[in-house]
DNA sequence: CGGCCATTTGAACCATTTCAATAAACGTGG
DNA sequence: CCACGTTTATTGAAATGGTTCAAATGGCCG
């Protein structure tokens, strides 16, 4: 029992479904964008800062991350990507990208050329202006948080997120990274981030073992970092 | 002499005509729209984050920035708006500010509501991509870069992008703001910020007095930080 | 069992912050 | 045009948060 059946509804469709109505059409045309959807390893790169975009893809499960590579070695992690986020969704023509994407965990993606219905497009707004506020988020984090605070602000993120996809639910999702890749999207060493987090499992404010987080109380730990939830549309 | 006539081609104009190929048509609605623009004095909001964005607008002249604020008094400062950046550039329905948009001088700006021609709303996809770009490029500056690096950086940003709006030439361009604001921006304290700029003076890469920034040698400081200009597009 | 990678720990070090005091520049009204 | 209060920039000294480097520990896979 529990073992999903072949077509479960995949988190990536159900995050769609959540940002944007969409009609049957949209809904069959995804599904079967999904259903040929093709797999990356862990390390290999979606997407080449520099090269051009081929087209819209559709993350359908495994963590990915856009990232920046420094010429002495450094790099930042800008986001995580998620099932349901999208890559290269550009408006423009002949677009270049402007990161590199990295599978940071094996990652399936599916080819988005073909779903153009209204409806799609419409989430593909929605979705675009999402990752902008979470971008900000991010800068805010880098830019005015400490450790402590900006361990709590990502995973406070990741948890919406990821419940819109119905992959986290009750404070607890799946986090399957190490902590020098979390490190690089913090701003922080690996060893920082280590004392860190035994500092927040000490307080009883959150822990992350064994690539799984829980957050002991969600409610507090917004205050603690003076979050509020995304919102990009009065609808 | 050297006055400038009354209707010189404004520096917002020439940074679009920059960024996309614009008809007379497009040039003509700009100018009516410019010529209309209507001036907010320094400290006012253009925008404000979570409130229902009205339409998009044109920064004619002027230093406006992004902000998020945090409930303590923190503040940060996502990015900075010159003559040619947008605001309420977004491509669905009914959407909301995820951002607080902030005079840091008094500030022109035009409606752009009658500005729709197809030439333009190109030009507006590719103002979106260039600021997503920028947004990436601050999100590196905070979680890699040292004081030094993180200043340098910013200013060589600021001088591409004010070299595209006819603002800048010859590493020198005028910065009209206060120390505390783009100490705002770095994600340092502002005597920090005076510190580092004073190492930077003697240190002959560049400096900012009375409102001026001179860059003593572009190549060698974007070798420094590893930067390289902004590309967005093929074409 | 052995090797590899991720995590933890400790100690020294460094970059940046904090707080407090001073100096300079600025605008405003008398 | 000067005197005023206010904002902005600079300086110093002490405290802090995070880094660095090196070594030890623990899991996992072959």
């Amino acid at each position: 029992m529990n073992s999903a059946p072949p077509h479960a509804r995949s988190g990536a469709l159900r995050r769609l479904e959540a940002i944007a109505a969409l009609d049957d059409l949209s809904i069959t045309a995804l599904n079967r964008a999904i259903d040929e959807a093709s797999v990356l390893s862990a390390r290999r790169e979606l997407m080449i800062e520099g090269q051009e975009i081929v087209g819209k893809r559709l993350i359908v499960s495994g963590w990915a991350a856009r990232a920046r590579l420094l010429a002495d070695g450094r790099r930042q992690l800008i986001s995580f990507l998620i099932p349901g986020d999208l890559i290269g969704n550009c408006g423009h023509k002949r677009p270049l990208a402007v990161s590199t994407v990295l599978a940071l965990t094996a990652v399936s993606s599916a080819d988005l050329t073909h779903c153009q219905t209204h409806a799609l497009k419409e989430a593909y707004e929605v979705s675009r202006a999402i990752e902008e506020a979470h971008l900000l988020a991010q800068i805010t984090r880098l830019g005015r948080l400490s450790a402590l605070e900006r361990l709590a602000d990502l995973f406070l993120e990741l948890y919406e997120r990821l419940a819109l996809a119905g992959l986290a639910a009750d404070g607890r999702f799946a986090l399957p990274l190490t902590q020098e890749i979390v490190a690089d999207a913090l701003g922080l060493t690996s060893v920082h981030l280590s004392r860190t987090l035994q500092l927040a499992r000490r307080r009883g404010e959150f822990e992350w073992r064994d690539g799984r987080v829980v957050l002991h109380d969600i409610a507090q730990l917004e205050r603690m970092v003076g979050r509020q939830p995304v919102r990009v549309s009065m609808l």
